[in-house]
RNA sequence: GGCCGGGUGGCGGAAUUGGUAUACGCGUUCGACUUAAAAUCGAAUGGGGAAACCCGUACGGGUUCAAGUCCCGUCCCGGCUACCA
């Protein structure tokens, strides 16, 4: 008997498929493709986790699966590698990001290829590499130029450990993604890509998608569409406060969203009317009271000199107040501006009040308050002691203009961090914004001495004093120093796997063509950042022309965490980390290692690291291994069961039980011996997960890898189990022939004739029930 | 608070369309080999009971010849979301 030594057969096998190339992939017009591949890794400086080895592998068992059934298949592999761990990195050390991205780099690439991943290398991408982000910049550039790249002064999410504002899906329960600081808020000039163009379409493609449920319930109510209507509340003249520039009679109503720029002077002295927004336009009768949002613009015009004071003292403190004690302390504050409004309905004078229950970035930053249908306005309304109407209902569209409002907001990509992608655009001499012209790109990120920010609002790179001087059109300008948020750089990288080299384009039309959009998307992580972004992105290039699909991603898998034998999350300082390094070098190897993670539990949900279960599966390959050929055994039976059930489980990415079915089958092909032909099978059947040990056995046997069809004829048994129950409860169990089910009389004469069934069946009779399908019958006493 | 998952042996889990609950693996026990151990191989393994049998998929009801699976109610766990008018 030989030993199975996993790691000489597997060294042996991964320096074969380096020098063969063995996994390049090149367009084969006519022959059916298949493109794979997992969300790309920011390869930190740990190397590769027990939750990167699950997410490959996936990836990796289908796309053996599909090679070896003979499809042209791609699976690239690349790095996302601008952000913050290497910035703050090199702000401790002194070590250049440059430098440590490559090195981490370099180790992630050693490890993927340890574990034996079927990736073309020759299309591996790096974003912060000058041959990538070029294009990230073009990519911006184009949106630019259709006016959804634009710029904004707003409040804004600030983190002030991190010293950078942050997009809405990067504060997590009112903390920075990052470092779990608490964010603020901060009114700063910032580039915003304005994804809310594509609102409807983003929603309305979602129910198309091959994805989980639960990915597409988050993005829709992350996206958020409300039906309802705007309708004009006008200010009652008297409660005006006796400024000199009275409203004129070609007076306006505001409908500002606070987060879309700030209205002019002229158009704020002449506010006359507050428009609300609302989903029950239906219940304007019992509208008893207004209330703005502390933040809401025009609310200085509108307080009354009495109320001014107080009013602005709250409007300051709701400021102050953090997103965590807003969330905490849900108990109702508010104040009254001295100022009414006229209800169009009921014609009555109703008060303006301002409460930070109101949000000041959605709808119109003021609401109607119906107290009689809206708990939270009965809450305000008690606590405040204003009225309650139970007002009827009526037709919805009597007093307002039917609207629709999203959740989503534009999408905020200004980062003050140097390691980033920088934002290809310079300022003249008034401040104007001008695009780096495309044949200037890249717009190259310098080398800096210190890449400390501060507190300035500006990245390190406004200490960069050359590198900032740039000429167009032989106009002196200034770069914009913010880089861009990461997530851009990662909303077209799937596009560039087509074509990754290519000097003229950002990807290839014709390789898009052939490729793409990408058959199998896997990760567990970004529900709605990344995974909305990226779908935003294809629209507008489709829009533009340069993409022929208008969804980047045809089916998703969202694979569940692995946590520590203890069941908690993995981490360094809880000291409970898995090195799968460590698996492989303690002597398991990496089949073990993938099988293992394949075998751990369904691949959507979270699993416990299990090591002893490690050693099951190690003794499972063992087992392959050791396998002898033997003449006299006949398994076509068994052998075409496990084929189906294999090649079914991986269809339906049930891989654990895939993997179940071929120990039960290697377990009774030592039962009964096994032909040669088992031997190819159980090879060909288990290359996805153990690639090294099959490739092996297969060169043993002196066989291809083709993946094996299996024939019905021999799933078809001559003789069946036949179960009896007796009112559902199990009794007796017949070998019959195949043929015997299709007569039912014969059947259930057989069976009540039998002694053992008589016994229970004594007392008489009531009725039978013979299911052929199930090969079962139940007899009713 | 709202929405979505989930609750099955000592443990991870299986049961794909309402039809034999607990596949596969771990663990445990016993046996073989060995001076011994490791490794490997074989057998047993939901609970109760001497047995016939009985009880068992969070809990309580219901539908059905038949329920882990469908319906109603309750409890617990996880995720997302969180004053979005």
């Amino acid at each position: 008997m030989d030993r199975y030594e996993p790691l000489k057969i597997e060294q042996k096998w991964q320096k074969i498929w380096e020098k063969e190339e063995a996994f390049k992939a090149s367009e084969e017009e006519g022959r059916p493709k298949m493109m794979l591949a997992e969300m790309f890794p920011y390869p930190s400086g740990a190397g590769l986790h027990v939750g990167h080895v699950r997410n490959f592998t996936i990836v990796d068992v289908l796309t053996r699966f599909y090679r070896q059934q003979g499809l042209n298949v791609l699976r690239p592999f690349g790095y996302d590698t601008f952000g913050l761990p290497a910035e703050n990195y090199a702000i401790k050390t002194g070590t250049a990001p440059q430098e440590v991205t490559k090195e981490n780099i370099a180790n992630f690439r050693k490890q993927a290829k340890k574990l034996g991943y079927a990736i073309d290398w020759s299309r591996e991408i790096n974003t912060s590499d000058p041959e990538y982000y070029k294009w990230t910049q073009w990519c911006f550039l184009q949106l630019y130029k259709k006016g959804l790249a634009y710029q904004k002064e707003s409040y804004q999410w600030w983190c002030p450990e991190d010293q950078t504002v942050l997009a809405n899906e990067q504060v997590e329960n009112g903390k920075c993604w990052r470092c779990g600081h608490e964010v603020e808020k901060k009114k700063m000039k910032q580039w915003f890509f304005k994804i809310t163009d594509y609102a409807d379409e983003l929603l309305d493609e979602i129910d198309n998608l091959e994805w989980p449920d639960k990915i597409k319930t988050m993005q829709k109510n992350w996206i958020g569409r409300s039906v309802g209507s705007e309708i004009e509340f006008k200010l009652l003249a008297s409660s005006f406060s006796g400024r000199s520039s009275r409203p004129s009679s070609r007076g306006s109503s505001l409908s500002p969203r606070s987060d879309c720029g700030f209205p002019s002077k002229e158009a704020l002295t002449s506010l006359n009317s507050i428009t609300v927004f609302t989903t029950r336009p239906d219940t304007i009768l019992g509208a008893t009271f207004i209330v703005v949002a502390p933040e809401y613009v025009g609310l200085e015009y509108i307080v009354s000199d009495d109320a001014r004071e107080e009013v602005m003292k709250y409007k300051a403190e709701a400021l102050k107040k953090s997103e965590i004690e807003r969330q905490e302390n849900k108990e109702k504050t508010g104040v009254f501006t001295g100022a009414y409004a006229i209800n169009p309905a009921t014609k009555e004078k109703i008060p303006i009040w301002v409460a930070d229950y109101v949000l000041a970035g959605y709808g119109t930053g003021a609401i109607m308050a119906v107290p009689a249908y809206d708990e939270r306005d009965r809450e305000f309304a008690e606590k405040f002691d204003l009225p309650v109407v139970e007002a009827e209902l009526i037709d919805r569209d009597l007093y307002g203009a039917p609207k629709v409002m999203y959740k989503m907001r534009d999408w905020l990509i200004s980062r003050q961090r140097y390691w980033g992608c920088p934002i290809p655009i310079a300022y003249d001499k008034e401040g104007n914004p001008h695009p780096i012209p495309e044949d200037q790109l890249p717009v190259m990120l310098p080398e800096i001495e210190d890449y400390k920010p501060d507190a300035s609002g500006r990245s390190a790179l406004a200490k960069a004093k050359d590198w900032l001087k740039v000429e167009i059109d032989g106009e002196e300008m200034t770069r914009e120093t913010d880089t861009l948020d990461g997530y851009a750089c990662s909303s077209w990288y799937l596009w560039r796997y087509a074509s990754p080299h290519d000097t003229e384009a950002a990807w290839d039309a014709e390789a898009i063509k052939y490729w793409e959009p990408v058959d199998y998307y896997c990760g567990g992580d970004h529900a709605v950042a990344h995974l909305l972004y990226i779908r935003f992105w294809c629209k507008f290039f489709a829009d533009m022309g340069y993409l022929p699909f208008r969804e980047p991603i045809k089916r998703l898998l969202y694979n569940g965490y692995i946590n520590a034998p203890d069941g908690k999350k993995m981490s360094k300082s809880k000291g409970n980390v898995i090195d799968p390094l460590d698996v492989i070098n303690d002597g398991y190897g990496a089949d073990t290692l993938r099988t293992y993670e394949m075998f751990i539990g369904p691949y959507d949900l979270d699993a416990a690291w299990d090591t002893r279960s490690v050693g099951g599966v190690y003794r499972f390959l063992n087992r392959c291994y050791n396998l002898q050929e033997a003449s006299t055994a006949s398994n076509a039976a068994i052998r075409n069961k496990t084929i189906k059930k294999v090649t079914e489980d991986i269809h339906r990415y049930s891989f654990n039980t895939a993997v179940a079915a071929l120990m039960e089958y290697v377990n009774e092909l030592y039962k009964s011996g096994a032909e040669k032909e088992d031997l190819v099978v159980l090879a060909k059947l288990l290359k996805p997960f153990a690639p090294h040990l099959a490739s092996e056995m297969l060169e043993r046997l002196d066989s291809d890898d083709e993946w094996p069809k299996w024939d019905e004829k021999y799933l078809v048994a001559d003789t069946v189990e036949l179960v009896v129950q007796v009112n559902g409860r199990l009794r007796a169990k017949f070998e019959v022939p195949v043929d015997d089910l299709e007569d039912e009389d014969k059947i259930i004469k057989m069976v009540l004739d039998d002694k053992k069934v008589q016994k229970y069946t004594e007392g008489g009779i009531k009725k039978t029930i013979f299911v052929k399908k199930a090969k079962l019958i139940n007899i009713v006493v």
